[in-house]
DNA sequence: TTGCCGGGTGTTACACTATATCAATTTTTG
DNA sequence: CAAAAATTGATATAGTGTAACACCCGGCAA
């Protein structure tokens, strides 16, 4: 069984309840997912780590159903645009959104042996990081905390 | 002029400043600054902005030193594994360390417009990340911020 | 001296990541 | 329905990064 921010959990129920809500968001507004944009959200749910986005072009030729790259980047592009996904820059790879709709600021918990993921919220001090853009003039857009370290799966069982 | 932090300065004078650190720091921990390794941390410094690998490799030709990938790779290697310079991860691209010998959780503040960097110290609580990481039994190695937006010049003269 | 060994460099070739472009199709909208 | 917009299909190519091997040069031990 997966790992979801390290702890066990269900993880069917996980990728259903998270893909409910993706839904409802798009629903609300008036976003197309369409089944190759929920293929690729799907498949980041399941592996519940950062996939590039070859990898996932691999696994939809694994399923009987191969694209290009630009299918990839285009699905990848729509989701990560609308907060559904995140890409981790560090590791030129995706991850689906632990919490679709909320903040801008999120820590991710990269584990270098095997690329899990793990969405936090909030390590960032929204002061402080707008004390220190003040302070050099300059206007923030968006900001990411990226951390790599081990995971504990990893660190128990090397 | 260039600038630094957003803010203007004597940029002949910074160049120099920080090779002499840099020279100092490899003297002291018997490191070899070499040819190659020195032209492009000077390229860095003197740029004072985000650089490619390719970014190099052209100023390399420019100036009659022409050179293949690898021997840019491997001086960025060096310069990042010793603390010389940074990877923004972003922009798949390098900029000086403004602080070499310090810290380990350096704020970048990344202009969208002409990819200058400033990097800032301690945006990021120690406190914070590590109680976020213990919570989720993670033990971080390295942890970056990397913010991205409109510096001043760019916002002041679109 | 000789020979080895290690780090650094030069070079070729290749792998991986990402996007430009244009045509064809579907969906939305007036 | 017709026009406009968004999505997809497909080809080609650009941009980023590394593997692998040969060569050189310095130190150092036999």
């Amino acid at each position: 069984m997966a790992s979801f921010g390290f702890r066990g959990h269900d993880h069917t129920a996980c990728v259903a309840d998270r893909m409910a809500a993706v839904e409802a968001q798009c629903a609300e507004k008036k976003l197309q997912l369409t089944p190759i944009r929920r293929r690729v959200l799907e498949l980041l749910l399941e592996h519940h780590k950062a996939l590039g986005a070859y990898d996932i072009l691999k696994a939809l030729e694994a399923e009987g159903r191969p694209a290009q790259p630009p299918v990839a980047y285009r699905a990848l592009d729509f989701l990560t645009t609308h907060g559904f996904a995140h890409k981790i820059e560090r590791l030129n790879a995706f991850v689906a959104c632990s919490d679709p709709g909320h903040g801008h600021a999120p820590t991710f918990l990269i584990c270098r042996d095997c690329n899990t993921v793990a969405e936090e919220p909030g390590t960032l001090s929204r002061e402080a990081l707008a004390e220190t853009a003040n302070l050099a003039g300059f206007q923030i857009e968006k900001a990411v905390v990226e951390a790599e370290g081990v995971c504990p799966l990893c660190r128990d069982e090397p």
